[in-house]
DNA sequence: CACGATATACATACGCCGTAAGCGTGTCAA
DNA sequence: TTGACACGCTTACGGCGTATGTATATCGTG
């Protein structure tokens, strides 16, 4: 007999290993990766922390299952004919899924370990498409995927957690109060920085896709 | 009167916030970012962790020291006349500095939070320069800035991280198993992953260098 | 030298974390 | 009916960042 004799609530919605996962998915969304405990995600579905562990082998193993859901909200782009309009594409929707989920990014830096899973896969295929479709060799295909990927990514990273921009003590103007010391000593710094303040995200963005594909355009042109 | 009244040991280094932030860096480097936590450090000092409160404000600061420590380690390049040459040293030299320590990366995306220390700015001046020298308009500069930044972050990311590549499980042809079940549906992926796993990070990472400078060139050349 | 102020190291404790180990109970097949 | 099993719960352990309070070594001042 147990010290609290009250039936529990009789229907329970049965815990299953894709309603942990969209837990998990969902609290670091809203609250940010750190916020992904064992502890806040049972909470979240009115459960223990130990019940998880029926479903996933450990929080590894959950965090592997969150990128992997996430993943699979990649929405293959419209095919174009032109091969530059939908390698384009495909980065644009390469970046829609990394800022969808704003810790992804995060949570790709801190898990050591490729993506191997379906869902990546196909995101890499739809990438490499175009790619393919340039004439690309597959040596260059795994080049310019690892340029652009790694274009993708480190942008969304600096977006996504600032990197570069004012700090939190700046003045009205934007400013790092950092900067101001020695600001002579600093001249570009200077004339550049209210730009990096001020240009739109979306646009800087496209700025860096077209100097890649103006790039690639120009190397398989010669190749010819 | 205490409990132990032995004398302990009578010469002590002293404890200073830099011997902290060089101990933080050395555990970073040797055991990972994971590694990194007060005690650990503290440990490594010879001290208790709350000892490290008297030259550190919490942990956060103290990682701010650490990039900025990190940061101190950029070597400005040789000026070249060339102004491509010059973005092509920069570029390298930041690769290096975050290759340096693997896990500077990680702790960057873990940190939400502008680079507005001094260290930092001089490294983006360095970056700057080649760009100006070429020709470009502040707000140009910051866009060429933020492409070949983010194409940097994001290709050491996916190089320490080993983003994409093959899984541990990988047969002995590095092929991830996740792929053999619908392998005709990724004929691409197929097709170039073996070029993934064999090609040569300095040479991928002098590929998306390439790319990126032709492209810049071509603007900056389509402008005048 | 004496002595109080200050700086700084230490000890303890709290509420988090991931998770190992074992228990209790509801479900269902035989 | 019963016994095995699935699955959620409880407890506990060691580690984390750090608030709080205490002891001691150092130093400026008389």
């Amino acid at each position: 007999m147990t010290l609290k004799d009250q039936p529990r609530p009789v229907v329970r919605t049965k815990l299953t290993r894709e309603r942990v996962v969209d837990s998990a998915l969902e609290l670091m969304d809203a609250e940010g990766l750190d916020a992904v405990t064992m502890r806040a995600v049972a909470r979240e579905l009115g459960v223990e922390a130990m019940s998880l562990y029926n479903h996933v082998r450990d929080k590894e193993d959950l965090m592997d299952a969150v990128i992997e859901r996430v993943m699979e909200g990649f929405r293959r782009p419209t095919k174009h004919n032109d091969w530059v309009e939908a390698a384009r594409e495909a980065g644009r929707e390469w970046r829609r899924l990394l800022k969808a989920h704003p810790p992804m990014i995060q949570l790709l830096a801190d898990h050591s370990k490729p993506m191997t899973t379906l869902a990546a896969l196909h995101c890499v295929e739809s990438a490499l498409d175009p790619l393919m479709r340039a004439g690309c060799t597959p040596r260059e295909a795994a080049d310019a995927f690892n340029t652009f990927g790694g274009y993708i990514f480190g942008f969304v990273l600096m977006e996504t957690r600032q990197t570069f921009g004012p700090g939190a003590d700046d003045t009205s103007l934007g400013w790092p109060q950092a900067l101001v010391p020695d600001i002579d000593r600093l001249p570009h710094v200077a004339a550049v920085f209210p730009e990096m303040c001020t240009s739109d995200a979306e646009e800087r963005f496209e700025f860096g896709l077209d100097l890649l594909l103006a790039g690639l355009q120009a190397k398989l042109a010669s190749k010819a």
